[in-house]
RNA sequence: UGCCCGAUAGCUCAACGGUAGAGUAGGCGGCUGUUAACCGCUUGGUUGUAGGUUCGAAUCCUACUCGGGCAGCCA
């Protein structure tokens, strides 16, 4: 007789199982307690009854308080009244330890507390969900990207100075006097990675230091950034729309329960297959006009804007081909205008916000050298990414992913924020 | 950083110038199939902080602190 998990015991109907796990609530109907017990695979329904047990241990059942820990012994039954149709008829229960006040109710609660008591919030049916989802995410982005052959190829977390040379960083201290900043982005070294390997991807976390505070920000997060050699801005967005699509499917063929569990309509999910629109800056523009956001061409997009376009279609959506002027200084131009940077953002339904960004990146080391300066960025600090264009340069490209923005699309989640373990924003470093 | 909103019992909220209340959680009792179980009783308060107006402030005013939403920025 051994540990049976919640998950698994539809596969032992009929025999005695023992459970290990803690009380998620009760319900008592005079000789009669229901104990839903959750063991971090699921939550089931136990029932204990007056007679059937010593009467000191139906009194135990009866007192202990919410995520008390415990080990029960019972026989696993099929039964239509029970929540996901099997129960635990309960023959013993050993209790580790008995649990007084525990802050976290069955009833509705504010942010602030939530988020005070992340550390126990974790342990509710939803949020458990959402982290069982986003293991599933990371899991399927790397078996996307290790079944095509590309290499993982981690950039560092400190760096010297600004990829992008916009965000603000979060600055540290490097030893006596050195100054470091925590990266933003793993491109540069992704770039580096590609010539080198081909077909890479760096995933891992990220820092912006921006003082964004709203649901769609955290100040740390998680992003993945293939890079590609010899990719053209089309295989950037090929590659993107395949990853999504795989994402997506994986997360459906695993995760019905939690997507059911977190009230997620997957209609909304199921319609989501390759090709997903393409449409250009200008296109964007125009049907942005026609759908009255009161958008100003020439500007980025507005969260406005994107939710406009995400509704519209109902599916992402990659917008490419961009005015150069709002976009970063490292995109290759398209050849006929020089007008439009070769960049692509692809924006999820359901007010998701963007979810990717990527581009085909300037490979000309006259041009790119000439970018830097007009942005003035210091030259020294890109020495060794100019040294990709000047050894072997090639057509490349790549995008980045934001990982939690991608689980709370799928999710069906209005914050981020519950969509990482422990959330890092503008106003909260605890717990 | 700007604009808006909020802070009252452990939690979610009500009371909007006149004795601070409900639900829930906790406690006690009842109930043999509950699904946020239900029924009865019950503990629980320096109304975020500091000042001001007033006979009287949770309520009106000012500042501050903390939080939330939106925007900008971005993934």
């Amino acid at each position: 007789m051994s540990q049976v998990y919640i998950r698994d015991f539809g596969a032992h109907v009929g025999k005695v199982v023992v459970l290990k796990g803690w009380l998620y609530s009760r319900r008592s109907k005079g000789k009669l307690h229901f104990l839903l017990l959750r063991d971090g695979t699921g939550i089931v329904q136990s029932v204990v009854m007056k007679g059937e047990v010593a009467d000191e241990l139906f009194d135990v059942a009866g007192r202990i308080g919410q995520e008390s820990s415990v080990i029960v012994t019972g026989v696993v039954r099929e039964d239509a009244r029970a929540p996901g149709g099997y129960e635990l008829g309960l023959q013993d229960l050993q209790v580790l330890q008995d649990v007084k006040d525990y802050p976290i109710a069955h009833q509705e609660h504010g942010p602030d507390f939530l988020m005070t008591h992340r550390h126990l919030w974790l342990r509710s049916k939803k949020q458990a969900a959402v982290m069982r989802i986003r293991s599933r995410v990371v899991r399927a982005i790397r078996d996307y990207f290790d079944d095509r052959d590309f290499t993982l190829m981690d950039a560092p977390i400190f760096t010297p100075n600004a990829c992008e040379g916009t965000s603000t960083l979060f600055e540290v201290n490097y030893f006596d006097e050195a100054k470091a900043y925590l990266t933003q982005s793993g491109q540069l070294y992704g770039e580096a990675a590609a010539m080198a390997l081909g077909k890479i991807y760096v995933f891992g976390p990220v820092f912006r230091a921006e003082k964004s505070k709203t649901r769609r920000h955290l100040t740390e997060f998680w992003m993945v950034e293939p890079e590609v050699a010899y990719a053209t801005l089309a295989d950037v967005m090929n590659l993107a729309e395949g990853l999504v699509c795989s994402v997506v499917a994986e997360v459906l063929k695993h995760h019905r329960k939690d997507l059911a569990d977190l009230e997620r309509d997957v209609s909304k999910l199921e319609c989501i297959k390759a090709p997903f629109p393409r449409i250009t800056y200008d296109e964007a523009a125009a049907l942005l006009q026609k759908l009255g956001t009161g958008f100003v061409y020439g500007n980025d997009l507005g969260a406005p804007d994107e939710t406009a376009l995400g509704e519209h279609f109902g599916m992402p959506v990659m917008v490419h081909s961009w005015p150069h002027e709002v976009k970063a200084f490292y995109m290759k131009r398209d050849a006929a205008t020089g007008r439009f940077a070769l960049g692509m953002d692809m924006i999820g339904p359901e007010g998701s916000g963007e979810l990717a960004g990527g581009s085909q990146r300037e490979d000309d080391l006259d041009v790119l050298l000439g970018r830097i300066k007009a942005h003035g960025l210091p030259e020294e600090s890109f020495a060794w990414y100019l040294d990709l264009r000047r050894y072997g340069s090639v057509p490349h490209g790549g995008f980045g992913l934001g990982l939690e923005r991608t689980v709370a699309w799928i999710c069906g989640r209005e914050h981020v924020r519950e969509c990482i373990p422990f959330p890092r924003t503008l106003n909260r470093i605890y717990p």
